[in-house]
DNA sequence: TCTGGGGTCCTAGGACCC
DNA sequence: TCTGGGGTCCTAGGACCC
């Protein structure tokens, strides 16, 4: 058997576990920039508050019934998140970290010391909230996906009490029976709409499609999802997480910039980001991506129309692999000077790190003499500097003194956690 | 005025090798 | 000019996840 662990309604429940106030108000929490609603408390669901929705279409609902809204504070969420993982981890020794507030549990073996799986369950959802005041929700099922489903009908069917064992082909079948394809792991929009149209409408249904006409379709994704809802393994546990092969930064601006000036400062702290992350895994990266591009949704000021859009990219292979933040950053200057373009509001600039390998690794090369190590050695350096005395501490001068190109995070809460001036005073 | 960010995997087709 | 069988690597595009 496995499980999944689910936290409900992460980022809202994590506010509130040091707000009490908001309790058993409707909150939300926005994307980066104050954009869009990215989470809510069940009270935001009552009112119809829809996932996605851009902050400013919520304007009257906001006056109408004081809604709580939040920036998101990735700093508190983290921390949080780990405080829940390390819990899972006192119950089994194999857990997968699957997202921020998600993990999967191993109970293989476990079945003389956990032998009544209802109430192992209950167990970790108590010692979850008692610990964090998060409340989490729990599926037990043979396969990842049947975990899913089960945590589906755990978190929205109150009789379950917030977990449901799915442990016997009958109440396999059960549960199958009733559920919507479209809500299925692995089924997105277009297979959604692939499935309806062929009159597929049930888990269950789709579980005893023929294999044939699920490779042909869905590819072999279709295959081993039907095989993992007829209680067949293809998804594994996970609990080292492996190195990522791209790492991707891009955050909007939090106006739209012209300046070519502004829009280099950005790109350069954009770098000094990737690169950390690059070290952090012990990789080296061998080509850098730059891109450039305008607001989709932007009206000209003034007549109202469709602003000119623009969108440039431009990828370097490097002459070696390297993990040092000012060789990327140079690198990172020659492409976007090659996509800049006069004339446009730019809304983001972003930079991806590809062909990643790892940091020690050395290929040959006949026509230069490769990196520079006292680069590398020097950010790492740095990296430490920042981690004990805060992000961006020290950084390339290119990257400007006062970030006017900042996104916006009108509301962020405390980082209660991991900040001594924000801890939380008891009086 | 205001609309997120960061990833993975699979397939087909082209180019190439012996 | 046409002929067989067995491969690898790369890229673009499409699908999905949170």
């Amino acid at each position: 058997m496995l499980g999944l662990v689910d936290c409900n309604n992460f980022y809202a429940s994590c506010e509130r576990s040091f707000d009490p106030s908001l309790i058993g108000k409707a909150v939300v929490v926005l994307s980066n920039n104050d954009g869009c609603v990215v989470a809510r408390s069940n009270e935001a669901k009552a009112l119809s508050i829809k996932m996605g929705v851009p902050l400013f279409q919520l304007e009257e609902l906001r006056k109408a019934h004081e809604v709580k809204v939040f920036s998101s504070n990735y700093t508190l969420y983290g921390d949080m998140s780990s405080r829940i993982m390390s819990i899972l981890g006192r119950y089994v020794e194999d857990v997968e970290v699957y997202s921020i507030d998600e993990a999967f549990m191993n109970l293989t073996g476990y079945e003389s010391v956990y032998p009544d799986l209802a109430q192992f369950a209950q167990d970790v959802r108590h010692r979850a909230l008692a610990w964090t005041r998060i409340p989490v929700s729990i599926g037990l099922a043979p396969t990842k996906t049947l975990c899913k489903v089960a945590n589906w009908y755990a978190k929205r069917e109150a009789e379950h009490n917030g977990a449901l064992v799915l442990d016997t082909p009958a109440k396999i079948e059960q549960a199958l029976y009733g559920f919507d394809v479209a809500e299925l792991w692995g089924v997105g929009w277009r297979y959604a709409g692939l499935l309806k149209r062929n009159g597929i409408r049930t888990a269950a249904h789709l579980r005893d499609m023929a294999d044939d006409w699920l490779a042909a379709n869905m590819t072999v994704n279709g295959l081993r999802l039907a095989h993992e809802l007829r209680g067949l393994k293809c998804n594994l546990i996970e609990t080292v997480a492996p190195a990522k092969k791209a790492i991707c930064t891009a955050p909007s601006f939090g106006q739209v910039i012209p300046d070519l000036d502004l829009i280099r400062q950005a790109l350069t702290t954009h770098v000094g980001r990737v690169a950390e992350k690059l070290r952090k895994q012990d990789s080296a990266a061998s080509a850098i991506t730059v891109f450039l591009h305008t607001n989709r949704f932007r009206r000209t000021p003034g007549n109202g129309l469709a602003a000119k859009q623009y969108y440039g990219s431009r990828t370097i292979e490097l002459p070696h692999p390297t993990a040092s933040t000012a060789e990327l950053a140079s690198y990172a200057q020659a492409a976007l000077t090659a996509i800049y373009r006069f004339g446009y509001h730019y809304q983001k600039v972003g930079v991806m790190l590809t062909g990643l390998v790892p940091a020690d690794f050395r290929q040959a090369n006949l026509f230069n003499d490769g990196p520079d190590d006292r680069q590398v050695r020097l950010a790492r350096v740095v990296d430490k500097l920042n981690y004990r005395y805060g992000r961006d501490k020290i950084r390339l001068a290119a990257a400007g003194y006062d970030p006017i190109w900042h996104h916006k995070q009108q509301w962020m809460s405390r980082r209660y956690t991991t900040r001594w001036k924000d801890i939380l005073k008891v009086k």
